[in-house]
DNA sequence: CGCGTCTTTGACCAAGCGGTCAATTGGGAC
DNA sequence: GTCCCAATTGACCGCTTGGTCAAAGACGCG
């Protein structure tokens, strides 16, 4: 899965494979891989997250994840690799909101629940947030045509879902993919943006944007479906 | 936590003063020094915009502008100071759609307005918005205390009138800061995540997202703000 | 215990990086 | 022309980077 991926463009780097250390080609089999894989990814999160893809060396990481950098090496082939394996990995978790919108449930609830969700997901997981907003930024490099085409799949699908609603006159005439930009552009500010929102909120606010967050957003989000 | 260690030495921006080889104190003199300032910070644009702060190379922006790396360096002593400069020298330009909200005017219709401008910037000034992008995602390193209190300044005073609109029943009781919050976080979104609009939207769509993102905001913010 | 495999690491390397410097070229005022 | 300073550059430096490698250590199993 995550190698064909290695062959993005970066640079002229020629595409040669090479066989690495240890290819981990489907799930890590000892307890000891398992950790370290683990162990890795989690800090690989932290420090992409908070530096970005070209921000990072690999030996921060390695820092950030107790070992050294030729033991991390012997894990993942690559810095890339590492990058590829996490953006991949995190994207499912990252979709769940959007597939738990339930087509049979009531059309607003669904909707103000999904801004709830993914609202959430901004103040609980602003790594993964910043990690995904620094590929997209740049173009998303390292995101397979599958991983896209996937993504994809998924809006088209629940896009189609809101407009259903909309034929149904169960909720005001909105355009489905703008207003999935909408949700996603507003949510993600709260964690890609956080710096800029505590700076400029008056200071009781900039403690915890959320609360009020939350209650501007499903105002907003239940006067645009409102008939 | 190890996060310390992690975010990259961002040496004093304004540290120390080493008198590097040209100090363009206030504003360029010579014709000479105007067209180069002038080139090297739209090459930088595009760099850093493209690649983010630290995967852009000074070389790299030396050959965008088409001169030597030496040379480049004889205009600004360093990489950061290219950073900062273009950063300072944008905000003031990024931020007159905000200062165009006029107190006197139609609330409603001022906000919308303010709504559109924003998104002409998105279309038409892509590469600024991802640099702010990136710049803020990262923490905003290389912003100065000033710019940062500038910025509050601004938002907190037109926060004010939106709030007196409020207080005077002219609009919806809106929350003044998520209130710009949203409208930062939704036009903004199509230029800083634009590869992802693209590839989500319907082909027909996603040759042109403006148009239809142009109509989709003007009916969301006008609904968040009727009475 | 012995032994093969998995895991870990210090030392190392080539490439790329930001930045310097001495030396050369160019341009404009007289 | 001539003179002086602005402008330009090839060569270079020290450092960091991603990645390699051979050898040492730990583990599990008979």
């Amino acid at each position: 899965m995550a190698i064909a991926s290695l062959t993005e463009k970066t640079d002229g780097v020629t595409g040669k494979l090479k066989a690495p250390a240890l290819m981990i080609s489907a799930a890590p089999k000892t307890r000891i891989q398992k950790r370290n894989t683990a162990n890795i990814l989690e800090a690989a999160l932290e420090v992409f997250s908070a530096v970005g893809y070209n921000g990072a060396t690999v030996d921060g990481i390695a820092q950030a994840a107790k070992m050294s950098k030729p033991n991390l090496l012997y894990y993942f082939s690559s810095k890339e690799a590492i990058h590829v394996t996490l953006l991949e990995q995190l994207l499912d978790m990252w979709l769940d909101p959007l597939r738990a919108l339930d087509a049979d449930g009531v059309p607003k609830d669904e909707i103000l629940a999904y801004v709830q969700r993914k609202l959430e997901m901004s103040r609980d997981m602003p790594r993964e947030s910043r990690l995904f907003a620094n590929e997209v930024l740049r173009g998303a490099p390292h995101l397979s045509a599958d991983t896209k085409n996937a993504l994809k799949a998924l809006v088209d699908q629940k896009a189609a879902v809101i407009q259903g609603w909309v034929d149904a006159g169960q909720i005001a005439s909105v355009h489905p993919y703008h207003l999935i930009f909408s949700i996603w552009a507003q949510t993600q500010h709260y964690a890609d943006f956080d710096v800029q929102v505590r700076a400029v909120l008056p200071e009781a606010e900039a403690r915890d944007p959320f609360p009020t967050a939350a209650r501007h957003l499903h105002q907003m989000f239940e006067r645009m479906l409102a008939l």
